[in-house]
RNA sequence: GGCCAGGUGGCAGAGUGGUCAUGCAGCGGACUGCAAAUCCGCGUACGCCGGUUCGAUUCCGACCCUGGCCUCCA
């Protein structure tokens, strides 16, 4: 937490939030805990805070709480526990000690390093050989390790960066033991599942399981799921390669169901392109769920009921979205088609139950067609919602506007209709003419 | 170079040894004052070359291409 995040970064709370959201479902909340950590010391953290002149937990506070209003927009699951790294500092000093007294890790110029040697299994996870590793090393080898592959667990702190007392002399955690420290401080010795982007794989969750099996002498995680990365223009998306697409700046442009359907669309493990086409697309298939909404807007429904069987059934299996969504847009279907009471009523509650479990289809139907839903009156101002002309346009004024085609409809005067109608274009707003009256929208950009 | 994924119709994206994905876009028709929305209908997609098979997009092998990891990274 040393910067906003980008909308890759998203990928993996939504997806992995869903997964709990389906385990919490099957198996009981109170059988579930879902921990996200947090990392709120390390090497970009200590020079955000040094450049700004302020101690690390202002920066780390502050996108913190960044983060977590970006993933509330998105409807990422709110986790049971989400630990910081630094407040689990003695439980990681006390996991280094314990993997020096076994043998597994050693002190080294103030520094304490992981063994890479002492664990035969080192590698499994990401199925390279240590060999493999050192005849690809592209970093110079520190020399105070015995093996080039050997990592850090602890390492000094100089006076201007943040630092904890240990038996190593004031210092700072590695990387990858706070995971591990953080996991059995609120997991216990071994968790079921262990979740994150494939680009993580190696080093850290190979080292991860290292330090937590050679401390704990027993087995890490009992499943790794590992997401895709997200690319934009065919690239990873990345803060080092610099082509990021920050989620703070997406949500003030498109609605979070959007962006949350589009991190969805695609099955976790696949790589995932970011474009405008891709929201565009994205937006158009949920106008179309919205539609269905819409019309059925009159149906009144006791609750929303069961989530539908079929959705239900494509997340069990490795949490297939795409499978959800072809199974939603089916049920979408039959909802437009329902010709009894009843059978809207049972349509449009299964509809409401499958979207709602996704996280979608949560908004009033009436507004989202109306961009109001999510475009805020700063925003307007800003001038960058879908339509400028509309940001200087109230919906009265779109009303009066159609009333006042109304009536030349009526007096068959379909000139001045269609100048109504061509003027209300120009601002962005398209109309629909049904039996019911007239209803408008905003346009598609 | 080593290791690991993947290449599906205009685009996005599941899936499968033998009639169906699904969405977006497009086309034809119905409806409409005209539109929009909606409804009906339409398009012989599985990188390339071999092999296995009665039959392969799906299994096997080679090849080509793309991406990821090997350094911080979701």
């Amino acid at each position: 937490v040393y910067h906003y995040v980008h909308i890759g970064n998203a990928r993996p709370y939504v997806v992995f939030g869903l997964l709990a959201r389906m385990l919490r479902r099957i198996y009981g909340a109170e059988h579930v805990v879902y921990a996200r950590n947090i990392t709120d010391v390390d090497d970009k953290i200590n020079a955000a805070a040094l450049a700004a002149g302020t101690p690390i937990g202002s920066i780390t506070g502050r996108y913190a709480e960044a983060f977590r209003e970006d993933m509330g927009k998105l409807g990422a699951d709110v986790p049971d526990v989400e630990p910081r790294a630094t407040a689990h500092i003695a439980e990681i000093i006390a996991m280094c000690e314990k993997l020096i007294a076994d043998g597994h890790a050693y002190a080294a110029e103030s520094h304490v390093l992981f063994d890479v040697s002492s664990y035969s299994q080192y590698g499994q996870l990401s199925r390279r050989s240590v060999d493999d590793m050192i005849a690809g090393a592209r970093v110079e080898v520190a020399p105070y390790k015995k093996n080039p592959a050997d990592f850090v667990l602890w390492k000094p702190s100089p006076p201007e960066l943040p630092g904890w007392d240990s038996p190593w002399g004031r210092g700072r955690p590695g990387w990858h033991i706070e995971c591990s420290a953080m996991a059995a401080a609120h997991l216990g010795e071994t968790i079921d599942i262990h979740a994150g982007g494939n680009d993580l794989m190696f080093p850290h969750h190979e080292n991860e399981i290292a330090q937590s099996t050679c401390a704990n002498h027993r087995q890490f995680a009992r499943y790794w799921l590992h997401n895709g990365m997200l690319t934009f223009d065919g690239r990873k998306m990345s803060k080092s390669l610099g082509n990021v697409v920050q989620l703070h700046e997406l949500l003030k442009l498109h609605p979070p169901e959007v962006l949350r359907y589009l991190l969805l669309r695609a099955h976790y493990r696949q790589p995932l392109d970011w474009s405008d086409e891709a929201l565009r697309q994205a937006k158009a298939t949920l106008d179309g769920w919205y539609g269905v909404l819409r019309d059925l807007a009159d149906v009144e429904i006791a609750n929303e009921g069961r989530v539908p069987e079929n959705i239900e059934a494509a997340l069990c299996d490795d949490l297939n979205t795409p499978q959800a969504f072809a199974e939603l847009a089916k049920l979408a279907d039959a909802a437009r088609r329902a010709v009894s009471i009843e059978g809207k009523r049972l349509a449009k509650a299964a509809v409401l139950a499958g979207g709602g479990f996704l996280g979608l289809l949560q908004q009033d139907p009436e507004r989202w067609f109306q961009g109001q839903s999510f475009f805020t009156a700063d925003i307007a101002l800003e001038g960058v919602s879908l339509s400028s002309a509309l940001a200087s346009r109230t919906p009265q004024e779109i009303e009066s506007l159609i009333a006042e085609r109304a009536t030349a409809r009526a007096a068959r005067d379909f000139k001045r209709a269609d100048e109504i109608r061509d003027q209300l274009a120009a601002m962005g707003i398209v109309i629909e003419d049904g039996p019911q009256g007239t209803r408008w929208k905003v346009a598609q950009s």
